[in-house]
DNA sequence: GTCGGTGACCGACCGTCGGTCGGTGAAGGA
DNA sequence: TCCTTCACCGACCGACGGTCGGTCACCGAC
C-alpha cells in the first residue's frame, strides 16, 4: 500500500491540485463566482480531468470543504477532550471554535458558502455535516450528567451552533475581528455562566 | 396618490402577480431550483416584463422575502413590545419567532435560501437584513438594565440571531414540527432562565 | 518484449439559464 | 391629433456547469 503505482501517485498529485486550487478560488471569490474552467486553467489541466476527479462542482466544494473543517476540527476536540469538567470543556470546545473563525479559508468556505452549498442536500435528504455530531459529543456529558433536566440533545446542540455562528457571523463581518472576538468571548461567557449557574 | 392612473395601477398588479407567482416557486423548489423562464410562463408574461420591473433574480428574491419576512416580523415585534418586563418581552419575542418557523413559507425563503442568496451581498457590502434590527429593539431594553454588564449589544444580537436560526433549522428538519418546536422552547427557557437568574 | 486492457486526461460540444436590447402599442398629457 | 412615455415583448446572447468519444502512457500477463 504504500508502495504507489506511478499512475497512482499522479492522479492523487493532481486530485490534490485540483483541491488546492479551487480552495484558492473558492476562499478568495467564493463559490458561486468560481467558474469551474477558471480552476482548470489555472490548475494546467482539461475540464475532463476535473470532471474525472469530481462528479460536480458541488463534491470539488465538499472536498474543499472538508479539508478546511477538519484543520479545525482536530483543534476544537482536542482542546474540548483536554478538560475534565464538562463546562470547561464546552468552553474551551466553543473558544477554539471561535479562533477559528479568524482564519479567513474557514470564515469563507464553512461559515458562508458551506450552507449556500449542502443545505440544499441537507434539506432534501438527511445529511448532516460534522459540526452537530461534534457538538453532541462535547454536550453529552452535560446532559447525561442531568445538568440540564427536561433539555433534548439534539435541540440544544442546534441551538448552540446556530449561536456559534451567528458569533461567527459577527466575528466575520466586523472591522476589527480581535476586538469583535474578545466581545463575542464575553457574552459566551455570560450566557454560559448563567445557564450553568442556574442549573447546579 | 389614491388615484392612480391606469398604467400604473396595471403596472403594480403585474409585479405582485410576479412576486407571488416568484413566491410560490421559491417556497416550493427553492431558489437554485426555480428558472426566471418559469416564472415568466406561469405569470403569462415575456420576460422583459420581468426584468422591468426587478433587476436580476436576486432582487426578486429579495421581494419575496420581504413580503414573506413582514408577515412574520410584525407579529414578532408585537409580542415583544406588549409586555413590560424585558425578559418577557424577549420571550415572548421568541416564541412568537419559532410559531413561525412552523410555516413553510418561513423556513424556505428565511431560513435556508436567504442565507444562500444574501450572504454574498452581506458578505461584500456591509449590508443586513431585517431581523438583527429587530433583535437589536428587543435586547437594548435588556442591556440598557444593566442587567448584562461588560456585554455589547451587537455581539448578543449575532449570538441570539444565529441560536434562533439553529433552533429554527431544527424545527424545519424535525420529522415532527411541532414537537421540535416545544423541544426548542424547552431549550430557550432553560437558556433565558439562566442567563436571567444569573445576572439579576 | 509485446500486447491488450485500463484509466487518467483531453477538449470540442451541448443545454440551460440569467440577463440584454431594440422594438411596439396603448395610455395620457398638450 | 400628435407626440411622449413606458409597461411589456421576445429573439438573442454569453457564461457556465456538465458530457462524451477519443487518445496515449502505464502496467500486468504471457
Amino acid at each position: 500500500m504504500t508502495v504507489k503505482r506511478l499512475r497512482e501517485r499522479q492522479a492523487e498529485a493532481t486530485r490534490e491540485l485540483l483541491v488546492g486550487i479551487a480552495r484558492e478560488r473558492f476562499v478568495e471569490q467564493g463559490y458561486k463566482a468560481t467558474a469551474m474552467d477558471d480552476i482548470v486553467q489555472r490548475a494546467g489541466l482539461a475540464k475532463g480531468a476535473l470532471y474525472h476527479h469530481f462528479s460536480n462542482k458541488d463534491a470539488l466544494f465538499k472536498a474543499v470543504y472538508d479539508v478546511v473543517l477538519d484543520e479545525t476540527a482536530d483543534a476544537v476536540m482536542a482542546a474540548a477532550l483536554a478538560e475534565e469538567d464538562p463546562w470547561a470543556a464546552v468552553r474551551a470546545g466553543l473558544s477554539a471554535f471561535l479562533d477559528a473563525c479568524l482564519r479567513p479559508a474557514f470564515r469563507r468556505v464553512v461559515i458562508i458558502d458551506s450552507v449556500t452549498v449542502m443545505a440544499a442536500r441537507a434539506w432534501d435528504s438527511g445529511t448532516e455535516g460534522v459540526e452537530l455530531p461534534m457538538l453532541r459529543t462535547v454536550l453529552t456529558p452535560l446532559v447525561a450528567s442531568g445538568a440540564l433536566p427536561g433539555v433534548a440533545l439534539d435541540a440544544l446542540a442546534h441551538l448552540a451552533l446556530g449561536g456559534l455562528y451567528g458569533s461567527a457571523l459577527y466575528i466575520a463581518r466586523a472591522d476589527d475581528p480581535q476586538a469583535a472576538r474578545a466581545e463575542a468571548d464575553a457574552v459566551l461567557d455570560v450566557v454560559l455562566r448563567g445557564v450553568r449557574a442556574a442549573t447546579t
